[in-house]
DNA sequence: CAAATAAATGACTGGTAGGTTATTAAAGTG
DNA sequence: CACTTTAATAACCTACCAGTCATTTATTTG
């Protein structure tokens, strides 16, 4: 997967530049399977292709490995995604479908593996905790909620309470995402994220759509109440 | 929380019959705390009131003590749940609701602290998460299933691909007991998890509902194709 | 109340894995 | 092609913790 694909026969090669980031890559595949304390550095190194000694050449220890791994990560993609809401005139419907699949799309790569991380190890890492509550997860509520809000003042959603609606609208997606990490290798069938989401998401807009704008003009059985 | 509330000034007592359920309740806020391997034996022996040597009089060793924790617990739930569905008479949304709402009482208790380790340790003990995937999940996504089928038969939604909603279903609310026991102590206000279910089962039902069966007779704008 | 029982203790052990360092050898330099 | 530099190694050290067991003592019994 990484390392010692150098053709040459030599026992080992000098490879500064590319080390941190297998190591990375090595570290979250290990981390994401067992846990932090559980996933010894020999591990780590030996699936980066390098011994342990070398490990600590480009980590300090084990906890800045980790934190590494998981800081590296996430926040690129919440950034990409308040940018995608920002500049976009799409329907709030149609916008919160993208957002919802985009983030999707990484259910497929090694970050994943994150989520399920953090939670993991939010009890044992208080101020990785904190990290990942401001930069992730409170900016990804607050993009929904600004959706949501959007949709709501143009009459193309119901008013709602919208932190709460914004819980209910990524919580599929980041369970599938604990799931591939915890069961799917136990399951023979594999999950399909994108078919969930758009089920989910179609689920989401006939649920959100405010009687105003759909075709329905009398009002359904449903309670306007806030849930409050 | 347990223990030495023998009022007594002696040093221990001998209390056989009561140590078993204590050890296990300190065992699984510990596990929940930090994970398995985090775990030391010795603070769970404090946490219940006793010392390590103790543990090993209750339970053969540490991996012993983790499955009997996790076994404990939530299967007599999802009987209870399996014998509520099969003997209602209610509409199926409401069913539903009572369904996920009996659920959300759980989320007070320590039980919360289960999926967290279930998904956390699935990874290291194979054969545990086999179990709990037959036991607990395969059993809670049928139930679901059943419902929705049900719902289906009947008129009261539309046809819907079940085992994906049925995965929507629960999602919002098993993301809130994860978040109780990562999350919750990092922020300030608690998250009102009855609340959050209230919102999500009204979402739900109104997404759910067949054009047929609602008070608005014209076809909406969503389309009827079963997002298959 | 004394002897018997067994629940509970706490000091001990051994293996494991995080972290260190003296040594090796791959690549760069003149 | 010597010589220097430093990436990488592997043997080593040590702290920690799961698991053990000889001893202590609360409780039971006759």
């Amino acid at each position: 997967m990484a390392g010692r694909d150098q053709s040459s026969s030599a026992r080992w090669h000098r490879r500064k530049a590319a080390r941190p980031s297998e190591i990375l890559g090595a570290a979250l595949a290990c981390f994401g399977e067992r846990g932090f304390a559980a996933t010894r550095l020999e591990d780590v190194a030996a699936r980066a292709g390098i011994t342990k000694g070398t490990l600590y050449l480009y980590f300090r220890n084990k906890e800045e490995l980790f934190k590494a791994v998981v800081r590296q990560s996430l926040v690129p993609n919440i950034a990409r995604a308040e940018a995608m809401v920002a500049q976009s005139a799409e329907p709030s419907s149609v916008l919160l479908e993208q957002l919802i699949l985009q983030w999707a799309e990484l259910d497929a790569t090694p970050l994943s593996a994150i989520p399920k991380l953090i939670l993991t190890e939010a009890g044992n890492f208080p101020d990785l905790a904190r990290f990942y509550l401001d930069e992730v997860i409170h900016r990804g509520i607050a993009l929904f909620q600004l959706v949501l809000r959007r949709g709501i003042e143009r009459g193309e959603f119901r008013p709602l309470d919208t932190e709460l609606v914004a819980r209910c609208a990524f919580a599929p997606l980041l369970l599938a995402m604990l799931w591939r990490h915890s069961f799917a290798a136990h399951e023979g069938h594999a999950l399909d994220v994108t078919t969930l989401c758009l089920t989910h998401v179609e689920l989401l807009k006939h649920g959100l759509t405010s009687a105003r704008s759909s075709a329905c003009s009398k009002e359904s059985e449903v309670r306007d109440e806030p849930a409050g």
